[in-house]
DNA sequence: CGCAATCTTGTAATGAGATAACGTCACATC
DNA sequence: GATGTGACGTTATCTCATTACAAGATTGCG
């Protein structure tokens, strides 16, 4: 039905590692704290960590932070659009949340239409203290 | 009247001369690029220009581009809202191009408000193709 | 002026993030 | 069995950014 579903039983050895280490994080981690978590499990380089992000980021399964250099399993409510999402990161303590906004989506969408620009990829990071972390 | 302008009367020398590499580029430039073309001006390590790219990032008049680590000076027609800018990145001729858009600006805010999320800063970085490369 | 507070600078060393280049292995296909 | 493909391992190297320490310059009093 959708060949951009990759389910978990198709992933690798290396890709399932990176992909436990993420999904068990509370926040997002990166390439080389990946690495060391991973090293009982005979990691040795971050080329392994960086491959297998490779292919989790192209399955549509982990993002890249790039404000923060770090990587975060995915956690949509339901991924329907992975083209244009936000995401809310606390700066207090780590939680992303993603945001999948349609009003959002067709703003930039349009903006980049009134000037011929070929949208091909977005990054909306938006840092910030979450509701939790205020009321401390 | 507003304290946040700093002309570049009061810079310093060593932000003067980062701050003219960026103005003279046509597109973003890393760091270690600044210093390179700095070097014959007595430029001799990282930390000279990214103190100066520090001060003038603070001042307005340069921003930082998260997803290309790189730093491009501000060419806002209109330098109303240096909150939420938008940046459309051309991904062939390396074009920078900033948008100040309230509908977009207004949405992220209530976005963030509807979860109490403290928003302090918003990175927004379309990759693409401009205009002219695609007609290439 | 004399002195302290603050800011800017210079320099070296190091930490953190990412990739290039090489070879090997397992497996599917013909 | 030859061949192509994709994942893997290893080393080295590259790019990006900060820490730590010392030296000058500047400002603002008393
Ligand atoms: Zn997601
Ligand atoms: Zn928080
Ligand atoms: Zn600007
Ligand atoms: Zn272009």
């Amino acid at each position: 039905m959708n060949e951009h579903v990759h389910p978990s039983a198709d992933l690798t050895k290396n890709q399932s590692l990176v992909m436990g280490a993420l999904t068990k994080s509370d926040g997002p981690l990166s390439a080389y704290t990946i690495l060391d978590q991973l090293r009982e499990h005979g990691f040795r380089a971050p080329l392994q960590v960086y491959r297998a992000l490779d292919k989790l980021v192209e399955f549509g399964m982990v993002h890249r932070l790039e404000s923060l250099n770090a990587f975060v399993a995915c956690r949509h409510p339901d991924c329907d659009d992975h083209e244009t999402i936000a995401f809310m990161i606390c700066e207090t303590c780590g939680l992303v949340s993603e945001i999948s906004d349609n009003a959002l989506a067709n703003r930039l969408k349009l903006l980049a239409g009134e000037t011929r620009f070929a949208l091909k990829k977005t990054t909306i990071e938006l840092r910030g203290i979450c509701r939790n972390c205020q009321t401390a």
